[in-house]
DNA sequence: GTTAAAAGAGATATTTATGTCTCTTATGTG
DNA sequence: CACATAAGAGACATAAATATCTCTTTTAAC
């Protein structure tokens, strides 16, 4: 797969915590994991890891949880792939080669060059916010397995 | 990394098959694994299943070993990546979410498409023949660790 | 047919990514 | 201050990719 499974997961709980926060609710890692179906300490891995990177921020005790850092809207889907799958993918040889750069190209380097910075190149013009959208039932849908309604059902208990 | 390693070896090892080849020699895994500095066996998994897609034709016994399958300088990258790695990235939603179709994107569906239709183009385009050069010296030392002078000179003893 | 060379194949080992479990730390609330 | 809640952290487990080892099969050459 071009990104890791930690990329899908730290990605789909950015978008559900940007959607369902509110300034009343803080969102839970245990409502993340069960509602996008992720492994509940894995999960607590990624987000501390995206707290420390400055994408959320999170509170302890109760009424705690994670919100998103209010800079994280305008932030780039290829900070993301950084965070959780480094940038050895954009900067190193695809065939794995030390000594592979334009001085001295390995056969697919120039081949190379080009997918990765097309790829770079929609990866850091694509914000979390370009990925929001107004319908946020179906949206959830999009990002959930699970079905929406009681979900938002109980997001609207708790925030009124 | 956009590919495996396993990729990597197969392309090189490939590439050096094709290049020093010989009507009259045909390459042995050992001397692939030692001038690629690749894992001999773990490598010979790799030569077999090429083999075993027609894209080498091997040989036992003494001076057996590989040669290329005649249709493979035609043969498109695109071809190798999907022997060692499958079609996944490209069939795949990058978030691993199982309903993400045009009907029902998820949120990154579309930019991805995008990027993956572009990567696909490329490989597909990019044949094996497209890769080699006329240097074959330049060619060897881009895809060999080691020095190449000894193993021209090998070559062409033997060959004579 | 014996022998040596080289691919093929299967068992096992290691590494990396992913996943689970348990305990600790911080904090809001009564 | 006591307590419950939720994040944080570290030990341990499993799965998948990569790597190693040993044995078997095929075949050219004598």
């Amino acid at each position: 797969m071009i990104f890791s499974k930690s990329f899908g997961y730290a990605l789909r709980s950015i978008l559900y915590i940007a959607l369902l926060q509110d300034e009343d609710r803080k969102i839970q890692a245990d409502e993340v994991a069960e509602k996008l179906a992720m492994p509940r300490h894995f999960e607590g891995k990624i987000l501390k890891r995206l707290v420390k990177e400055n994408l959320l921020i999170s509170a302890k005790g109760p009424h705690g949880g994670f919100s998103l850092h209010p800079q994280t809207l305008s932030t780039s889907i290829f900070r993301v792939v950084e965070i959780t799958d480094g940038l050895t993918s954009f900067n190193n040889c695809v065939l794995r080669l030390r000594e592979c750069n334009s001085e001295k190209p390995c056969p697919l380097h120039d081949k190379m060059v080009e997918i990765k910075m097309a790829m770079k190149d929609v990866l850091e013009k694509t914000l979390i916010s370009d990925l929001l959208t107004e319908d946020k039932e179906e949206f959830i849908k999009s990002i959930c397995t699970l079905d929406v309604e009681d979900l938002l059902q109980k997001k609207a208990e708790i925030s009124q």
